[in-house]
DNA sequence: TCGTCATTCAATCGTTCTGTTGAATGACGA
DNA sequence: TCGTCATTCAACAGAACGATTGAATGACGA
């Protein structure tokens, strides 16, 4: 059957799509990517996979439409084609939190006591930072923070949260986010920092989700390239 | 690498809904099943597939818990596991929509003049139909428009709908709409009654998208089974 | 209990996807 | 023009997927 109708050619088109997402390391591509654009190599080494690797992952993506690549000097940045990737790859997510009792289990064996853990809406935290109650930390890469966060929020990587909390109020309730939903820098931040007798929380999601409900986003413009 | 950490355990999960969706048969699946629930052997009859091939499309979409299955004496009727299973969809098909080139080529290779084509929003329907200016058809298969369908619908199986046609006024302006916004049913009637000298266009979405409005939806209680 | 029938399972083969390797490309700077 | 370096291409082996076939399961009615 080499003849296809029209609906079956479209239908392919939308298979191409969902089966560029349909691998976990190009969805962990597409988790970095929303921070911002990366080369390849940047990628790469983020992710610790063979070059070559991400490449070819890459523009499976490319082909299907979910990245795009922009040639600066010798390197390639790619970036998310557009917003509808962040809210298809929500969808699809939601299916998965919604459906399989395995993503429940992966998050009640691992993120334990979850329920310790409610996360802090992005309407509470605005009114929690209007009133100075709280710290909030982002805790991914400095260079991811650079490239937009939250206003008021501090760069507190994942390895310097336990130096950072030394020489604060133990008494202050911290608020940490990342990269997203399930990114687990988030989560650790706030188990490293309740083990150490400090009161913290997370914030829903992370950082492309607030820029994406349309919220204001602080970047720091003259940093030295790391 | 059989160890995994959570979070890689978590992209898995995900990865296998999207999986499950990059396939062209299963979406086409997905979009019948949206219609209302189904037998294996009636969504293979729909299809043109063998039972088996449709019995294992369907355990890969229940596996990653887009369609859920209850058994009914002989038959297991498989319906679609959530709402968020058409989001999902409509999300990817976004991003084929807005991202791939192809898709745009095929709606205007076989669509043909998709601007005379502007389809009727839901919101000007429901006008038009409170003011009694225009005829709309259903032209899906009959057991599909008893499973529900817009209120004030006249059920005109695609097949039916030249000789549906001829009995009609023809300067009254008629609606048609189908399976979902791909589906070509609508477009191939609407193409045929203008090729007969009536006024037609077709209804963005479908019976989906229009239930999930929130919108009211008639359904045929005591019909003699198909 | 037994036959019937819808559905699922099991086994098969051909195709596609994945990750790795090493070579090729293409832009920059000397 | 030539070397350098980021990226891509090409080719391979191993694994997963897809369609088909025929047998097995499990519920119904006699």
């Amino acid at each position: 059957m080499s003849i296809r109708n029209p609906k079956q050619a479209l239908y392919e088109q939308f298979a191409t799509v969902a089966k560029a997402l349909g691998h976990p390391l190009r969805l962990e591509m597409i988790e970095h990517l929303a921070q911002g654009a990366r080369s390849v190599e940047a990628l790469a080494a983020k992710l610790g996979q063979p070059i070559a690797n991400i490449s070819q992952h890459l523009q499976a993506l490319r082909r299907a439409g979910i990245v795009s690549a922009e040639r600066d000097g010798k390197f390639v940045h790619y970036s998310l084609a557009d917003d509808s990737v962040l809210s298809a790859f929500a969808s699809v997510r939601g299916v998965a939190e919604r459906q399989l009792a395995e993503v429940d289990r992966i998050v009640r064996g691992y993120f334990d006591a979850r329920d310790d853990m409610r996360p802090v809406t992005r309407d509470e935290l605005r009114a929690m930072m209007r009133d100075g109650l709280v710290t909030l930390i982002d805790v991914r890469p400095a260079d991811e923070f650079a490239l937009g966060h939250v206003p008021g929020a501090i760069n507190v990587p994942l390895r310097e949260v336990k130096a950072w909390s030394a020489g604060t109020d133990a008494s202050r309730e911290v608020i940490a986010y990342c990269r997203g939903p399930w990114c687990v820098m988030s989560f650790e931040a706030v188990a490293a920092l309740r083990s150490l007798g400090h009161s913290a929380r997370r914030l829903e999601d992370g950082m492309p989700e607030w820029k994406a409900a349309g919220l204001p986003v602080e970047v720091v413009t003259c940093v030295a390239s790391l």
